[in-house]
DNA sequence: AATGCGTACAACCGCACGATC
DNA sequence: CGATCGTGCGGTTGTACGCAT
C-alpha cells in the first residue's frame, strides 16, 4: 500500500484507489448500498457498490460519518464529563467509551480527548496520562461541569439541538436523525456511571497537585454547550461535590485562565 | 484586506485479533 | 496448524476554517 504522505494525499493520480475526501456522489453510492444490502465485507461491497476506495475507508466513512444515528454537534457538558470519567476509568479505550455516547464515535470522542482535555494537561505542564491531571479534572473540570449542568437544569428542551450544529458538513449532508429531545442516550444508574465509592470526585491529595493550577474558568465556561442539558443529572450531581473543595491549602484552583479552552 | 496562528475534524495508517480456509 | 482475509482500534496527519493581529 502506498503512503498517504509520500505522495499527494488528496489525488487520486493514476488507477489507484480514491483516497482523502469524500465527494458528494461517493457518499450517495455508499449510502444506497448499504441501504439494500447491508454493512459488512466492506472491501466487496466497495467493489460492488462501484467505490473506488479500500474497504476500510467506506467503513470509516459510513461509521464516522454517514450511519444515519451519527449524532453531530457539540458535546453537551454531560457528555463531556462522562468522556472524562469513562476515561479516567478505561483510557484511550475509544471505541468503549464511545458506546456509552449513542450517536458518538470513538473518532469524535478521541478528537475531543485531543484537541481539549489534552491541551489543558499542556497548559498545566502535566501528562494528560498522570495522576496529577486526572486528579485535576475530577476535582476541578468534572464539578464545573456539572456546576454547568445545574445551572442550566431549567432545560430548554424544546430547544433543537441542532441549533448548535454548525459545521458547514453537516449542513452539505442532512442525513443525520433529529436528536432526540428526550435524553439523548439511556440514563445510567449510578452505578454504571462510574462514579461510586472508589472512583468518585475526590479530593484527597490535592495538595499533590501542581502550583500553576491557577486561573479562571470564564472562558471554560463560555466553551460549554449552552441549549440542551436534558440529561438527568442527578446521578452525578448527587455526588454533592462542592466548589469550595477546590480550595485547598491556600491554591485557588478556580483562579484566572484556568481550564480555558481556547 | 492580508496574513499568521490555533483549532476542529475527517481520513489515513499500522497493528492486532478473530474467523475462515 | 499456519496462511489469509476481514474487521476493529488507537494513533497520527492534513486541511479547512475562524479568529486575532
Amino acid at each position: 500500500m502506498s503512503k498517504a504522505k509520500s505522495n499527494n494525499m488528496y489525488e487520486s493520480g493514476n488507477d489507484e484507489l480514491r483516497r482523502g475526501p469524500w465527494t458528494l456522489e461517493e457518499d450517495n453510492l455508499l449510502i444506497q448500498y448499504i441501504s439494500c444490502h447491508g454493512e459488512g465485507r466492506w472491501n466487496s461491497l466497495a467493489n460492488f457498490a462501484g467505490l473506488n476506495r479500500t474497504g476500510k475507508s467506506c467503513r470509516l466513512r459510513w461509521l464516522n460519518y454517514l450511519k444515519p444515528d451519527i449524532k453531530r454537534g457539540n458535546l453537551t457538558p454531560h457528555e463531556q464529563l462522562l468522556i472524562l470519567e469513562l476515561h479516567s476509568k478505561w483510557g484511550n479505550r475509544w471505541s468503549k467509551i464511545a458506546q456509552h455516547l449513542p450517536g458518538r464515535t470513538d473518532n469524535e470522542i478521541k478528537n475531543y480527548w485531543r484537541t481539549r482535555v489534552q491541551k489543558q494537561a499542556r497548559q498545566l505542564k502535566i501528562d494528560s496520562n498522570s495522576k496529577k491531571f486526572l486528579e485535576a479534572i475530577r476535582t476541578v473540570w468534572m464539578p464545573r461541569l456539572m456546576e454547568k449542568m445545574e445551572q442550566d437544569s431549567s432545560p430548554p428542551i424544546s430547544s433543537s439541538p441542532s441549533s448548535s450544529i454548525s459545521t458547514m458538513e453537516t449542513q452539505k449532508y442532512s442525513t443525520t436523525s433529529p436528536v432526540s429531545k428526550q435524553a439523548p442516550f439511556p440514563c445510567p444508574q449510578p452505578d454504571n456511571m462510574g462514579i461510586n465509592s472508589d472512583n468518585n470526585f475526590s479530593t484527597n491529595n490535592i495538595s499533590e497537585l501542581p502550583e500553576n493550577l491557577e486561573g479562571s474558568l470564564n472562558q471554560f465556561e463560555n466553551s460549554l454547550d449552552e441549549n440542551y442539558y436534558y440529561y438527568d443529572t442527578q446521578a452525578l450531581v448527587g455526588q454533592d461535590i462542592s466548589m469550595s473543595e477546590c480550595h485547598v491549602e491556600g491554591m485557588d484552583w478556580l483562579g484566572e485562565d484556568l481550564w480555558n479552552f481556547r
